[in-house]
DNA sequence: ATGAAAGCGCTAACAT
DNA sequence: ATGTTAGCGCTTTCAT
C-alpha cells in the first residue's frame, strides 16, 4: 500500500486532520507545521488518494464520455476537445465506446455511473427516444449530448430541457446540397450511413430534401450503407454505370463515406469531378490534403468537445450548488455551433451532356 | 446521495454483509434472501459504488492512458484498441493527452496515479531517459509503452525490463526506404517530425540510414518539421525548385506529414509520383482512399492498443498475485508487432532524367 | 492552530 | 447462511 495521510501525519508528528488541512486550505496551518508536513510528504512520496477523497466528497471531478467509435476522426477530435478543456478545468476523463450499437449505450453509461462520474458527455444513435438518456435524467446526472440534435422537448416534459452541442445538421446539409445545386447539379443522390445508427444522418437527409425542394428538383431516396464501406450493391453499381441514370453529384452524410465513395467510383472508371461530383459532411482535416480537395461542410468537432465539456462542468457545479441550496431548476442549453461549406475540387460544375 | 448497500439492506431486512455477498458471490446466499434483496435493489435503483469498493480493495480496475494527441489517427486507433480490449476484460479507461509536450508527461501520470489507476499505458517523447517512467517504476505501477521502443536496458538496471508494444521502427523504415530504392530512387530525402518529440522518428531515421548505406547511397540529413505542418522553409523550397538538386523521393516519418508534403509539393507545381515520389509511415486507413494511394509502411495501431492493454492487465494481475505471495520478480515483455510495406501510387519509379 | 472522532460505501474476517 | 465489526483514505464538524 502506498503512503496515506496517516503515515504522513505520524512522521510529521501531527494529526491527520492537520495534514488534510494543509492539503486543502494551506492558510489554516502554521508555517512551521506546514514545513514539517511538507518534508514528510516529500520523504514518503505521498500522493493524495482521490478514491478516499471522492468517497468522502460524493463527487469525483471526473466526467464520462461515450462515443460511437474512435475510428472516425470526428469523434477523436471531439474527445480531444473534451480532454483539453477538462484538463484546464481540472477534471479527469473516463471514456468508452459503443461501436454504434445502441444496445451498448446503456451498459456504457451504467459503468460510468458505477464509477460515480459527475456527469456524462455522449453521442447516441437516436436522442429522440432513448432509455439511456431517461436513466440519466431520472438519476439526475448532468449530461450533454454531442452531435445529436434535440428535437423539441416532448409535450409534457419537464422544463428541464436536455443539453446538446452540435451544428444544425439539417441546415448544414441543406447548404451543402445548395452548393451542389448552385454549381449546376440537378440529379443529386444522397449516400448515407444507416439512419438507425445516427439521427444526424436523418437530419442531414431532411436538409437534402429541403435544398432539393427549394430548387424545385426531385429528391431521391437516400442510399443507406454500412459503416464507411460501400456498395458492392448491384443496383448501385448499375445506376453508376449508366451515364443517363447516373447522378451528376453525390452528397455523402460523412467524409469517410465520401472518400470511400470516391475510391469506389474510381474503381468503376469514373473520374471526380469530371464524371461526377462528390460532397461530404464533417470537414475532417485530411479531406483538405487530398487532390482534389474534398468539398464538405465543416463542423468544428474539437470545439464541440470543448463546449460540451464546459457546459457539462457548469451543469455539474450548478447542480451541486442547487443540491446545497434547495432544488433549483436545472436549465439546459442547446448549443448550435456554426458550420461552413468548404468548397473543394471534388465538387465542380457538371459537364454538359 | 444515491442509495447505498445500506439502504438496500434495510429495505430487505438483512445485514449489509449479506447484500455485499449477493453482489460478489451469489452462491453463498439463500434463494429467498437473494430474492428479497434483488427486489430492494430494483426498487431503490441501487448501483454498486466503485469508489467504496476501490477504496476497500486498493485497486480500481481502471487503467490510465497517456498519448501525445488524438489529432493523429494513429493514436486514436490505438486508444480504440485499448478501449475494446479493456471493455472485454472488464476494465475502465481514464485517458489524457500531452500535446507532445514532454514536460506534461509527468503531470499526466501523476494525475492518473492520484486516481489510483492499476496501471498505465503511455507513449512518451523519449523512452530512453524519462523521469516519468522512473517514477512509475519506483512506485511499482505496472506500465506498458506503446510506439516507443525500448533500447537495451541500461547497464546495472534491474532484471525487470520495461514493457513495450511497437513495431520495429528501424526495420520498418528501412523496408520503406528499400522499397523506394528498389523502385530506382537514389536521391531520397527524409522528412521527419521533431526528433526531440519522438524517439520513433529517430529510429526511423536510423532505418533510413541503414537502407541507404546498404544500397551504397549517400544518406542526407533529415529535415525536421513542426507537427504535421510543413515547410515554408526557404532552403526546402529552394531544394524542391531545383530539378537537379531535388530528391526523386521523399520518405516521411508519418503519414500526416506525407500527406501535407504532397499538398505542398502540388502547390509548388510538382506532381506525385511523376516529379517526385512520396512514402509515408503508419499506414493510416485514409491513405488507402486517396488517389494516388499513399505508399506507406503499415503499423497495426489498433492491435498495438489491444496488445498493450492485455499485457498491462496481465502485469497488473501478476503484480497483485506477487504482492499476495511475496515479491516475485515482475518480468516484462517487449512486443514487436509485424509491419508491412503498403505499395501505392504515390511511390513509383523515377522518370529518367 | 490543532486534535479527536465520525462517516462516505464497501468487503472480509470472524463470529454465530 | 447470516450478522457484527473493523477499516480502506479522506474531509469535516466539534472541541480545545
Amino acid at each position: 500500500m502506498r503512503p496515506s495521510i496517516k503515515q504522513v501525519a505520524n512522521l510529521a508528528g501531527v494529526s491527520i486532520a492537520t495534514v488534510s488541512r494543509l492539503l486543502n486550505k494551506p492558510g489554516s496551518v502554521s508555517a512551521e507545521t506546514a514545513e514539517k508536513i511538507h518534508r514528510s510528504i516529500e520523504q514518503l512520496g505521498f500522493r493524495p488518494n482521490f478514491t478516499g477523497r471522492n468517497l468522502r466528497a460524493g463527487s469525483s471531478r471526473t466526467v464520462g464520455v461515450v462515443v460511437p467509435t474512435l475510428s472516425n476522426t470526428v469523434f477523436a477530435q471531439c474527445l480531444q476537445g473534451i480532454e483539453l478543456a477538462a484538463r484546464e478545468l481540472d477534471y479527469s476523463v473516463m471514456f468508452t465506446t459503443t461501436e454504434y450499437l445502441p444496445e451498448d449505450e446503456s451498459a456504457a453509461v451504467e459503468l460510468l455511473l458505477g464509477h460515480r462520474v459527475d456527469g456524462v458527455i455522449l453521442t447516441v444513435a437516436d436522442a429522440g427516444a432513448n432509455a439511456t438518456l431517461d436513466l440519466l435524467e431520472r438519476e439526475r446526472i448532468p449530461f450533454v449530448l454531442t452531435y445529436n440534435q434535440l428535437a423539441q422537448p416532448a409535450a409534457g416534459q419537464a422544463a428541464g430541457e436536455r443539453a446538446s452541442v452540435s451544428v444544425d445538421n439539417r441546415a448544414a446539409a441543406c447548404d451543402a446540397v445548395a452548393h451542389l445545386i448552385q454549381l449546376g447539379h440537378r440529379r443529386i443522390q444522397m449516400l448515407s450511413g444507416r439512419f438507425n445508427a445516427s439521427d444526424r444522418a436523418i437530419q442531414r437527409y431532411y436538409g437534402y430534401l429541403d435544398a432539393m425542394r427549394a430548387a424545385g428538383l426531385d429528391p431521391l431516396p437516400a442510399i443507406e450503407v454500412e459503416r464507411h464501406t460501400l456498395t458492392a450493391a448491384a443496383d448501385y453499381q448499375q445506376m453508376m454505370a449508366d451515364p443517363v441514370q447516373r447522378p451528376t453529384a453525390l452528397f455523402c452524410s460523412n467524409d469517410l463515406l465520401a472518400m470511400s465513395a470516391m475510391r469506389d467510383l474510381r474503381a468503376l472508371g469514373l473520374r471526380v469531378p469530371r464524371d461526377i461530383s462528390v460532397m461530404g459532411f464533417d470537414g475532417i482535416p485530411v479531406g483538405a490534403l487530398m487532390e482534389p480537395v474534398l468539398a464538405s461542410v465543416v463542423q468544428p468537432s474539437e470545439q464541440i468537445g470543448d463546449v460540451a465539456l464546459r457546459t457539462l462542468v457548469a451543469a455539474i457545479e450548478r447542480s451541486a450548488a442547487a443540491a446545497a441550496a434547495g432544488g433549483a431548476p436545472v436549465t439546459a442549453a442547446r448549443h448550435v455551433l456554426p458550420h461552413a461549406v468548404r468548397e473543394g475540387g471534388s465538387a465542380a460544375s457538371p459537364v454538359q451532356a
